[in-house]
DNA sequence: TATCTGTTATACTTTATATATAACAACAAA
DNA sequence: TTTGTTGTTATATATAAAGTATAACAGATA
């Protein structure tokens, strides 16, 4: 488990352990059922402060890709939850993306290679 | 120049009106050399300070999408810069969304089908 | 018993966001 | 010339977010 973290990233600390930890499991390389570092062990590695890898796990277990037991530490869920509203909420965050892209220059072709490219890396459990 | 601001969302208010405006050129509403409001007529529509529109301009400017002249106000950029790094940005956001919509259980076709929609919705100046 | 877990609580610092108010220089119109 | 407009700069203030530091708690485990 390591994991990398910028301090000077305009992106808060938190959101970045977030976005790593979703990441490894949409790549495979953390698998459902599979044990997360306690909130110590990675803050100690990140140089961080306990409460700030708290707060990512919060977040990941809110939004159901994480269970944590509070006895034994946090874990990737069994099952992701299918949410209804994931794909409203993905319509207006990639229309802003793909707007700014789309203006500097990206082509509507490049994009959906782009995508296809990033689906690759994705693993798939069916 | 109706702009819609939600002052309880989680974006600050300077991104929401970047966003719009960005938006507003993508979709075409907002033509090339056209002029915006100026920083303190678009605060007193919306009910937010002067700075916080000089704050979106000012980003707006920064990525070449609006040009600033100090006395005569701000005006959708003629030209839009090609960013080559437009792309590595990009991938790096999409992926991280994609990656989500994914464990969630969001199509590749799907998403594909998404952005194809979105797509249509950019006016095209070829 | 000692150690580990997430959690809660308190306190503090720094930065980001947003507002309020005033003033400036350059331009345009009365 | 005076008046009003423009973005800009400056100063001050308030609130929230982000991050750290430290301590303590309850339950599990070895």
């Amino acid at each position: 488990m390591i994991l990398q973290i910028n301090v000077n990233s305009e992106k808060p600390i938190y959101t970045q352990i977030y976005e790593s930890i979703l990441l490894g499991i949409a790549t495979g390389s953390l698998a459902p059922g599979d044990s997360l570092p306690s909130v110590r062990q990675l803050g100690g590695e990140l140089g961080v402060n306990l409460h700030t890898v708290n707060k990512a796990y919060r977040l990941l277990a809110q939004d159901g890709f994480v269970v944590i037991n509070k006895k034994k530490g946090a874990f990737i869920a069994l099952e992701f939850p299918r949410d209804p509203q994931s794909t409203a909420g993905l319509r207006e965050a990639l229309t802003v993306l793909l707007a700014k892209a789309h203006l500097q220059g990206v082509s509507q072709k490049e994009t959906l290679d782009l995508i296809q490219s990033i689906f690759n890396d994705f693993h798939r459990e069916d």
